[in-house]
DNA sequence: CGGGGTTTTGAGACCGGTCAAACGCCGTGG
DNA sequence: CCACGGCGTTTGACCGGTCTCAAAACCCCG
């Protein structure tokens, strides 16, 4: 009962739609139910030794409609979740009730890590699309890492591979500006679906600009300038949400613009210099 | 040999003091040479089982002087280390060889964790003094972690902890204002020096300018110039890097400013307002 | 077709960065 | 002992990137 979930919709849009199921029990389960050890190896990217395939452990599937909460900033914690399919972002809140975006998890990521030291989450995810997580039982984990050496290690290397992660992310927030923040980000999402089955080129945005701008810290108005900018010099194409990346090692060394003067028309021509593999008029006709 | 420090001196001051032992062993040692496992918990304010006492099992101190890096990018993981005395900082350094500061590390923490998951090092630890460090073999920690659950957790705790910490760091990076920024860094400093036994009221600032503002993504200029505003407003006093908090509420609550223009008297007025404990003359005295 | 939320675009203000100069502290060497 | 030089710090002037405020266009969905 009270580790059960506490279903809720957020503060967006979707709220007729999730209110129709937000009386269920938390941990709804509809399609396939239950994943092995193998699927959760290979999710994670990790070897998975023969040896403990045999367990006959099974993890739970938990379904979120888009709206839904998965946990909320000071639930106890007990678990983490593996995202098996779908998009979420997890967002802190600060003193006044302001929402933070600190990641986007998507298909392989594992939410949740934060709430292990406190034995609290810190932070609240929130499904952006409907989602189906994978429920590891933080308890379960720890003595499957006690009987198997490899395991243990997966567990110990997730935790940190999220430090590594916000580390960079201190970093950019820390050193780059506007362009530079919003262009790693594309190339980050890019990477990030191409990982996941998803084309590297060309892609969706799940989030709005204002939790764009609120996990790169800048305003909204900021990123739709940005993204404008960069569509106008070509690097990608913008259409509403839908990115196409026009050339990603560009995009990927923007660095800060300020310390000099060149500015964009000068950045065209930088580009198209620069730029052995220029698709010319692809980026300006997909936008008009 | 490869899991050797190789011991060099940092790109600062002190280069003279510190070239001068820069050719011994890696991992010398001096003065108080083993801790054992109650030590260790008493650092991390763990429990410390009282089972788990008698485990013969000691952990090497490690003395580092100011300068020397601990451990460097790149170099294979195989150690944390939990600071026993003295100050340090870890930083990052971006492609061109910027250094950005991480963290500043003090009695009690917990460096090289970001090594885990890659099996190396992604960050560098140098030390800002002289420091005594105990150096905990990973290996050594996992299999203690193994024969006694409640030391496992506390490995996971302080993993996860750090998480925690850098999630904060993101938001106030995307949030907050170079005043607040600064402010909180100063009570930050304030909480953890009274946590170790210093005065939470008057410290002295291990690191230069140039690193706090690295650390809090500012320029050493405004850094200088919001120290100079916070002095004259009274909330601290500044003298070189002695520093005194002469109201910490009021710091630790000091927003953005740039919302509205309530402006530099416009403060002094609020601050005299809203503190009882004021100490008139204290700050300016001290300062002129 | 209307309404709410999202996105775009503009104009202006302001914070913080950059460049530059001067000062103070401190160790070095005359 | 003092002069010198290096480094950290402070302060000023200026510029520019980003935020804020505002209005309009757009999309989605009922």
């Amino acid at each position: 009962m009270p580790s059960t979930q506490q279903i809720e919709i957020s503060n967006g849009t979707l709220s007729a739609e999730a209110s129709s199921l937000s009386m269920e029990a938390g941990r709804q389960c509809r399609g396939k139910l239950w994943s092995n050890l193998r699927n959760v190896c290979e999710l994670l990217h990790i070897p998975c030794a023969a040896t403990i395939e045999d367990a006959g452990l099974l993890f739970h599937h938990v379904q979120f409609k888009a709206g839904q909460r998965i946990y909320t900033i000071g639930q106890g914690f007990d678990a983490l979740y593996i995202v098996n399919s779908g998009f979420l972002k997890t967002v802190s809140i600060d003193e006044f009730g302001n929402e933070q975006v600190l990641s986007f998890p998507m298909k392989g990521d594992v939410i949740g890590v934060e709430g292990i030291a406190a034995k609290k989450y810190t932070s609240e995810a929130v499904a952006l699309s409907d989602c189906s997580l994978i429920l590891l039982p933080f308890q379960n984990l720890v003595e499957l890492g006690r009987t198997h050496m490899e395991f243990e290690h997966a567990i110990y290397s997730v935790i940190s591979r999220e430090l590594v992660r916000n580390q960079a992310m201190v970093s950019m927030l820390g050193v780059l500006g506007a362009e530079a923040r919003v262009a790693r980000f594309l190339v980050s999402l890019s990477n990030r679906y191409a990982e996941i089955g998803y084309s590297k080129k060309s892609f969706n945005l799940r989030m709005t600009r204002q939790e764009i701008g609120s996990y790169l810290g800048l305003s909204m108005e900021t990123v739709s300038r940005t993204l404008s900018l960069l569509s106008e010099i070509g690097l990608i194409s913008v259409y509403q949400r839908a990115i196409s990346i026009n050339d990603g090692d560009l995009l990927k060394n923007l660095r800060r613009i300020p310390p000099s003067k060149l500015r964009s028309k000068q950045l065209v021509a930088n580009a198209r210099a620069l730029d052995a593999n220029w698709h010319g008029a692809s980026s300006s006709a997909m936008i008009n």
